[in-house]
DNA sequence: ACAAGTTACATTGCGGGCGATGGACCGGCA
DNA sequence: TGCCGGTCCATCGCCCGCAATGTAACTTGT
């Protein structure tokens, strides 16, 4: 059976999240923060004192990456967790004075990374791509 | 200032390729592979002998990476390693009668995996997010 | 022929993804 | 009140990506 692995959306989804990821990373260790903790980050700039579980939610992360994920920030300075004041089981999350000054730094380190990868394109099909990533991501979410 | 992060091809790329991994990863834990093997298989169904260091040249992976997942497909009865005949540093590549045996039914799976998540997707609109990542994976290796 | 540089591979340590499991705690119901 | 199922989180083992480093072996220049 002829199988190029050129026309795999499989591979090809792989690669394209390792090449964005290495964008981010570039940028984003100057200014002292990994890839994976970008989207913790990003909630807690609209909203902080969250729980793990609620930050959960509001992401597509599993709960052992979070826990995870969380440590290395607590231990890299951007985060501190707080017990929660009634329920002793859970914990609230708060930034740091550095997390916050990193927020415009940060996104934009973002933007760049987006643009990086998305030279040449044109404004339509910059859009059009992303509607058929989110189109493929939904069909797989909803399985 | 605003981000929003479905707006960003660096967090759909993620997302995306998290998807696509599980859909294979499911598919392919049946058949006894994991989704990184997907591509060394591949190879290796069209040409075995091949050295780790050849393999290298045709995948877009590291070499300490190659080396774990080849260990990890040996321990796991996929792949034998032999000495080069003439240069005691190398190795050959050869497929166990298991790995070549599941050719068919795990390129089916591949091609699976890739259809449950372009599910909806015109033709036309398959083959331009394909090119569109092509494109954009190009703009990443270049760098 | 030999020293020096290069190459092939393994190993280690880390980021980040997952499922499974376990402990502490909460809440509801008898 | 006291028990019991569900919830919040940490931890462990694994896959898979990376950079950095070490070792053995090959190659090249003198």
């Amino acid at each position: 059976m002829a199988f190029d692995r050129m026309d795999s959306a499989t591979y090809l989804s792989s690669l394209l999240a390792k090449s964005f990821s290495r964008a981010l990373q570039e940028r984003g260790q100057k200014l002292g923060f990994a890839p994976g903790q970008f989207p913790v980050l990003l909630e807690l700039w609209s909203e902080e004192g969250l729980t793990q579980k609620q930050l959960l939610d509001r992401l597509d992360i599993e709960q052992a990456t979070m826990a995870n994920t969380l440590a290395r920030m607590e231990r890299d300075g951007l985060v501190l967790r707080k017990k929660h004041p009634t329920d002793k089981r859970a914990q609230q999350i708060f930034l740091t004075a550095k997390a916050r000054e990193m927020e415009r730094e940060a996104k934009e380190a973002a933007l760049a990374a987006d643009q990086s990868l998305l030279s040449g394109f044109r404004h339509f099909e910059r859009e059009l791509m992303l509607e058929y990533m989110r189109m493929a991501i939904a069909n797989g979410a909803q399985s």
